[in-house]
DNA sequence: TAGATTGTTAATCGATTAACAATC
DNA sequence: TAGATTGTTAATCGATTAACAATC
């Protein structure tokens, strides 16, 4: 019963991966299930799923397997998502408002409960019940609330001072739709969705094929 | 000059990251980098910087460095931008009309052409200029006109035979927002935005500390 | 008890880093 | 030419896979 210390991001990646089949599967009525079984299921080897799942303790069973409602919350307890989160949206722009509407997140503890914009053209704005606040009320927010989470969905030009300003107000956790890569300091957690970036590589695999022929063409030639 | 013929993974989610700072560096006019330096932007070893290029050619100098602009046209074409895109939206939900309505895409040559909804209420809708059709268009559509990319921001459960679909009906590419693992044939590639998954890996990191405090206590204990 | 399947250690594979000769 | 920095080969590190003893 070894635990290590920090887990690769490699593993951190697929833990809601495995969230994620485990409540399909739970939804299904499946009771237990093998490694193996979950391994052909998500296309990944027994071997791998037994180590990431050992990162934090044995939660299987020898001769039997893993009880997929057990690791399921086992697996959603390692994510946090057995606590409540405060959230607060910067940018009331496509993606900010597309977040702020979802209503997946709020089921799943994290509540949104403020939104900013520069935009005098949004301020007031009602979304999903929130009205877009101005930026200026940000940092009086900051100071008169508690909030757990930023989602960041600013111009990239301007990210990196919000979120300084994030920070300095209090909050732990940014949720990052800006194309930058935010400096942060020990403590605050980020992670990042880079839409465009995902486009790209997209872009790449539809032509990478191509891309090869070329390349050898050219050294040919 | 050795022209690996598969690039893996781990370059590929690199290569936008470095088309973007390139982009940022030629913005603000510098016109040659060491791999030295563009390291120590990006968080990255020269080492590994060099290596990465190198899957593609040898697109530096010796005793130089790199050509900015240079660079940044080569990590273009290598990502495929030179190229124009015929895309579709399918769902017209949140995600969908966020996507449709960013005018970032279109400047880069992804063309926005058409938008499916299951939902009457939004179908007719018009989204940054075009109507949302009804599903039962969507097959006719594909056999009348060529759609390179497909973004699928539909819910879960519909995703995989939708996805059938549109490689049936040609489509080459699929930009995945549903949260789920396409299962597609070879040559299709496909891209996923799994907005849960990376808010969980953000709350995963915010309570990493707590939990292995936890697991350490119950140890111990 | 016998069979199944985990938890864990050892072997392999691949990605990152270091080193250095090539060359601008 | 001397200095700088790449392209590339070798060394290291970490992640994945294989193997198997532990055990339910």
């Amino acid at each position: 019963m070894a635990f290590k210390s920090r887990v690769s991001d490699a593993v951190v990646r697929r833990l809601p991966m495995y969230y994620r089949h485990l409540r399909e599967l739970e939804k299904a009525g499946v009771v237990r299930i093998s490694s193996q079984e979950l391994g052909e299921r998500m296309n990944l080897t027994a071997s791998q799923i037994r180590q990431d799942i050992n990162c934090f303790g044995g939660f299987g069973q020898q001769g039997y397997g893993y009880h997929v409602s057990n690791l399921k919350e086992r697996i959603g307890a390692i994510l946090g998502l057995q606590h409540a989160y405060h959230v607060i949206v910067i940018g009331a722009g496509n993606i900010g408002r597309a977040i702020a509407n979802y209503a997946g997140f709020e089921r799943e503890g994290f509540h949104i409960q403020a939104m900013f914009d520069v935009s005098s053209a949004l301020v007031g704005v009602d979304v999903h019940g929130i009205l877009v606040q101005p930026m200026e009320k940000l940092e009086g927010w900051l100071s008169a609330h508690a909030v757990d989470i930023a989602v960041l969905a600013v111009p990239a030009a301007v990210a990196q001072p919000i979120a300084d300003a994030l920070v300095a107000g209090g909050v732990r956790g940014i949720w990052n739709f800006a194309p930058v890569d935010l400096t942060l300091p020990q403590g605050v957690a980020v992670n990042n969705v880079h839409l465009s970036d995902s486009l790209h590589i997209l872009s790449y695999r539809m032509n990478e094929k191509d891309l090869f022929a070329e390349l050898h063409a050219g050294r040919d030639a």
